[in-house]
DNA sequence: CTTCTGACA
DNA sequence: TGTCAGAA
């Protein structure tokens, strides 16, 4: 890992920061670390220290709310970027690979959880 | 004053 | 998700 890497995943802001800058909730931001999207580091007084990784993707998040991804769709598209990193490393990504990330990725455009095809549009 | 955890009229 | 309490 490089030093620009090293600083972008350097824990510095409170919460209170990361609010204002994405003007997300403290609820929320909460909830998206539960949700295990991002991994802010705690402090000596146990206070959530977040870094400027942490930031963008609480921000990519917020978009994909406001285009009315849901959490389990969200989650989905973030478990589809740790294969693809995955197989970049292993250079292991086969055709079929491929086809079903696609198929995942349309998908998860938009939330999976719901009933029918009826909410395309 | 700011943030944390846990809980729910 | 909001919000309130009690503690740090």
């Amino acid at each position: 890992m490089n030093e620009k890497e090293l600083r972008r995943s350097m824990s510095v802001f409170p919460i209170g920061t990361v609010m204002t800058l994405t003007d997300l909730t403290a609820r929320q931001i909460r909830y998206y670390e539960e949700q295990k999207l991002i991994c802010p580091e705690r402090n000596e007084g146990n206070r959530r220290m977040y870094s400027l990784n942490d930031i963008d993707v609480l921000l990519e998040i917020k978009d994909y709310l406001a285009e009315g991804i849901n959490m389990a769709g969200i989650k989905r598209i973030y478990e589809l970027k740790e294969n693809e990193e995955e197989n970049d490393e292993r250079s292991t990504l086969t055709d079929d690979d491929v086809r079903r990330i696609l198929q995942d990725e349309f998908l998860a455009l938009r939330g999976i959880d719901t009933k029918g095809p009826s909410r395309f549009f």
